[in-house]
DNA sequence: AAGAGACCCTGGATGC
DNA sequence: TGCATCCAGGGTCTCT
């Protein structure tokens, strides 16, 4: 895509255009070409010629397909942005929660995001200090993406499991030594999931059209009333700021 | 400040 | 077979 001039963008689900309305995003692309592609947190960014950012967020269900124009557009397809070279980015999205975004100044979308946990800069003694200025349940508190950017419902579990802390801990009671080890499991089990293509439970697909693999590695994700694989424990599932969350009470302490 | 619940949506799985 | 209910990888908003 990058090189690549936006010649036009279609819609048919205008909520799937945040901001501006859709017309006045449509002048503001047309024309421009993409220069770059970035992401921050769970969102993906295209730096256009014009300065501006186009920010897509794909939410539980989005798909960005690449494909040639006039080839059959499956089921869903919300947005469509008409690339030169007669290509074009599908969004296909079932749920329709995905959002579109143009800005003149992307801090304007991304500003309040923690860290990046792959970066260098996000060490076990900031996660700790971060930890100990809060007062929340562990497991929510992953999942606050202005805390840390980019862990969702599955890898916060997983990482959880790995460093065997139980996802109800209150934030500033962990140890330095907690907090290390929640930071390992963290990283380690962000770049297991990208070495694994993600995981495909339903819907999510490599941009190559294929699954993810990641689902096959996981420890506690999905499987309440199995056995641990660490202890003789059984895993169970319980809501934690309403969402699905999978622990071994025996070896998460 | 933080937690609970509603809401945004569609579709698949399960139970009766 | 049909219908109701629950659940889902995310995130925002209101109310307390």
């Amino acid at each position: 895509m990058i090189g690549r001039s936006i010649v036009d963008i279609n819609n048919y689900w205008p909520r799937h255009i945040s901001m501006p309305p859709f017309e006045e995003l449509r002048r503001r692309i047309t024309g421009t070409t993409i220069d770059e592609l970035n992401r921050r947190g769970k969102y993906l960014v295209f730096g256009l010629d014009s300065g501006e950012s186009l920010i897509i967020h794909l939410k539980m269900t989005g798909q960005l397909l690449l494909e040639q124009s006039g080839t059959a557009t499956p089921e869903h397809v919300h947005t469509v942005i008409l690339l030169s070279g007669d290509l074009e980015i599908r969004f296909r999205d079932v749920r329709k929660f995905g959002r579109v975004y143009l800005t003149p100044d992307s801090s304007e979308i991304l500003g309040k995001l923690g860290p990046e946990p792959l970066s260098t800069s996000f060490t076990s003694e900031l996660l700790h200090s971060m930890l100990q200025n809060r007062r929340r349940v562990l497991k929510p508190l992953m999942l606050d993406q202005s805390f840390i950017a980019g862990i969702g419902n599955i890898y916060a579990d997983e990482s959880l499991h790995l460093a065997e802390i139980e996802p109800h801990r209150i934030s500033n009671t962990l140890t330095r030594e907690e907090s290390r080890v929640l930071h390992t499991s963290i990283r380690h089990i962000l770049e297991r999931a990208i070495e694994n293509g993600g995981a495909t439970i339903s819907d999510y697909r490599q941009p190559d059209g294929s699954t993810g693999e990641m689902q096959r590695s996981f420890s506690v994700y999905g499987r309440s009333g199995e056995v641990c694989y660490r202890c003789t424990g059984v895993i169970e599932r319980t809501v934690l700021g309403g969402r699905s969350t999978y622990y071994c009470r025996s070896c998460q302490r």
